[in-house]
DNA sequence: AATGTTCCCAACCGCGAGAGT
DNA sequence: GACTCTCGCGGTTGGGAACAT
């Protein structure tokens, strides 16, 4: 048995294990020279005394090239907040609209930064009422019933390409995506939208009930120049409740 | 300066999905 | 079909920095 002055006075061991630089280098220098996937095999290969979950989250998190670091823009903040509008906690579709941002961050950033502010409008994808783990399974089910899901991993790159006759125009979509996204790159047979003046297209390679939130999102944000009306029936979303409303510019 | 509190975020955990056998 | 393994996701934890008292 021990006294509690016996135990307070073992330090107790860290329960993090933070990556030392030394560890960043054998798992950057391995992955550089085998590439990623089979993490299990990583930790024995590389020498590292990391599990292969822990190697995954480094490099995704920290080590992967293009990662961004540093403050959020006001553009990726407001993306942030209307795509937790429209998708809830699903935080690797929303990071698959931020390039460089990894999933985790923008969870981080969301619970530090966001949901005080706008914890008024708390919104979710599906209605909660149990435990995570439900909830999990209610996303997942849904998703399942809106239509078949080519992989159920977060888009890593979306692409999006808008070629504009005007140039006015053009520099306007452009000055709203610096920041954001300026190259999409997806190849998808979902909803591609061409609308008649602009010739841009919307292709994504996701779920089916995320393309047409993407849709509404892009349409919404980039200001096509269509009314509500048009931009809803351009996209054939009368079943969907999150209908366009308004005219833009 | 010392102590307490709050905030931030890297890392961990448990779970489900999908692939392979 | 049952089982195992790997991977990815979202929620949670806890160390440490920053700030307040």
């Amino acid at each position: 048995m021990e006294s509690k002055g016996l135990v307070k006075a073992v330090k107790p061991q860290p329960k993090k294990n933070l990556w030392k630089p030394e560890e960043d280098l054998v798992l950057k220098t391995y992955i550089e020279t085998h590439g990623e996937g089979n993490w299990a095999t990583v930790s024995k290969n590389s020498g590292l005394k990391r599990g292969g979950k822990s190697c995954r989250l480094r490099w995704k998190n920290y080590l992967r090239p293009n990662i961004k670091r540093g403050e959020m823009s006001e553009q990726e903040e407001d993306l942030i907040i209307r795509m937790h509008k429209l998708l809830g906690n699903r935080w690797s579709l929303i990071a698959g609209r931020l390039p460089g941002r990894t999933d985790n961050e923008i969870k981080n950033y969301w619970n530090t930064h966001l949901s005080k502010r706008h914890n008024g409008s708390k919104r979710k994808s599906v209605d909660y009422t149990s435990n995570h783990h439900e909830q999990k399974k209610k996303i997942r089910s849904s998703n399942s019933e809106i239509g078949p899901s080519k992989s159920s991993t977060c888009i890593e790159e979306t692409t999006l390409v808008v070629r504009n006759e005007e140039e006015e125009d053009r520099n306007n979509i452009n000055s709203w995506m610096d920041g954001i996204h300026r190259s999409f790159n997806c190849d998808t047979d979902y909803p591609t939208l061409v609308p008649e003046n602009y010739n841009a297209t919307f292709l994504f390679d996701d779920e089916p009930f995320i393309t047409y939130l993407d849709s509404f999102l892009l349409v919404e944000e980039l200001g096509f120049g269509w009314s509500g009306e048009e931009a809803n029936s351009l996209m054939q979303v009368e079943s969907c409740p999150n209908h366009v409303t308004g005219d833009f510019y």
